[in-house]
DNA sequence: CTTCTGCGTGAATCGTCATTCACTCATTTC
DNA sequence: GAAATGAGTGAATGACGATTCACGCAGAAG
């Protein structure tokens, strides 16, 4: 009989392979991208370099499954969060926000999972992301323009420059520290309105609409 | 008498080193920082690689240098546009078209020379560049809130945001292709209004300013 | 014309990581 | 328990680029 492997071994295996994961998670959460590094990703998860290799074909691939889970999570969020609103417009501003104070919590791993600099292979994958989150937008800035509910305008420039907006506000090296919880709020409320009456929202409705919006508390992290 | 350089040799040291900084400006525009490597930056030059050295301690200074040039010669077209312009309003629509076009003109090297990955050194010289767009755009979104022409907000925020929001709707990986004169003359109309929005600006009076706005010609091109 | 300075050269060097591989050891099969 | 299988190891390898340097040569000084 062949060998076999046994439950025992098996569930060792995945267990491996998610602290693999897990760490380089981690890294990207702490230092970045470039912090990714098989060597030290194998040292935070207790293995040698070369075990890595058992459980992904290469960096690029652990990489990729990496912004693969982060990003299915995030979006995840957004769509629940989105789905619960009462009407289109709501829906917009629920999906903003909670992008928002998600990506606010999780800043750095945000960073480098949606905007940080990688090479060629690896950044495909990001596209993916970002793309998501673009789609994800676009049908809720189509509906919401169908109904009426937006002035006219072309939703492949907007859902991409939405993102933006967010990534570069909040996220960016430029964005203000947002330290306490009190600071971060309120700095989630200030992108979203901003983001709202980006698409055509009035000012004194988009400001009801943040208001409404109850933020995810910041339990779920995106870690 | 000790060796003195001739205003020949002068003469020629100077335009070699323009002829480096070029060389590698026109990599970046061609294939984004990662294209600016010394070797093929020194071949575009028609000298050879260890005399780049000659003229720049490092890379990451010629980098910078380019970096330089380039964020010096837009920020200088857009304070140009803004104060050319009547009022605030229009200073801050032509300061946002300004940027756009030119930043659409130029696509690539804008793109790198703003938000393209890069080492943590060369990106620090970038952030002095967004800094200074971002500072530009701050300053002119304070003057409008301070005459009540724009809602209250924190512009230290909003700056950021809208450079955000101009880069991935109008230069990102996502953004739609831009080809033609027409289309991108659109395209930069529509990122313009969508900026002017997330300000604050009404939607009809955005529309105002935005046709009021003679977009500068592609001539003064940013390569 | 001779000597001297320093620019230009590009092959060699160095550093950084991802990736490989010959080997050891744990687990499985009989 | 002995043989077979494959997981784990980590030092060695390889690729890629920036940076260096000893040498040849053009131009400057006298």
């Amino acid at each position: 009989m062949p060998y076999r492997r046994t439950e025992s071994v098996v569930r060792r295996l995945a267990e491996r392979e998610q602290a693999i994961l897990a760490a380089a998670t981690e890294m990207a959460a702490e230092g970045g991208m470039s912090a990714v590094q098989i060597a030290d990703v194998a040292k935070r998860a207790g293995i040698a370099a070369g075990t890595v290799y058992r459980y992904f074909p290469s960096k690029t691939d652990l990489v990729a499954e990496l912004v693969a889970a982060v990003a299915g999570r995030e979006l995840d969020a957004m769509k629940a969060a989105a789905d619960a609103a009462p009407g289109p417009l709501s829906a917009l501003a629920a999906c903003i926000a909670t992008f928002a104070a998600r990506a606010l919590h999780g800043r750095r791993l945000a960073w480098a999972v949606i905007a940080e600099p990688v090479d060629a292979e690896v950044d495909a994958m990001r596209l993916d992301y970002r793309q998501s989150l673009a789609i994800e937008l676009e049908g809720r800035i189509r509906a919401a323009v169908e109904r009426k509910l937006l002035p006219d305008q072309d939703a492949r420039v907007a859902a991409p420059a939405i993102v933006g907006a967010l990534m570069e506000g909040l996220l960016g090296p430029l964005a203000p520290s947002h330290e306490g919880e009190a600071v971060a709020r309120e700095a989630v409320q200030g992108a979203t309105l901003l983001a709202l009456r980006a698409l055509g929202v009035g000012d004194a409705r988009a400001r009801g609409l943040v208001m409404q919006c109850v933020l995810p508390p910041s339990s779920s992290s995106s870690l």
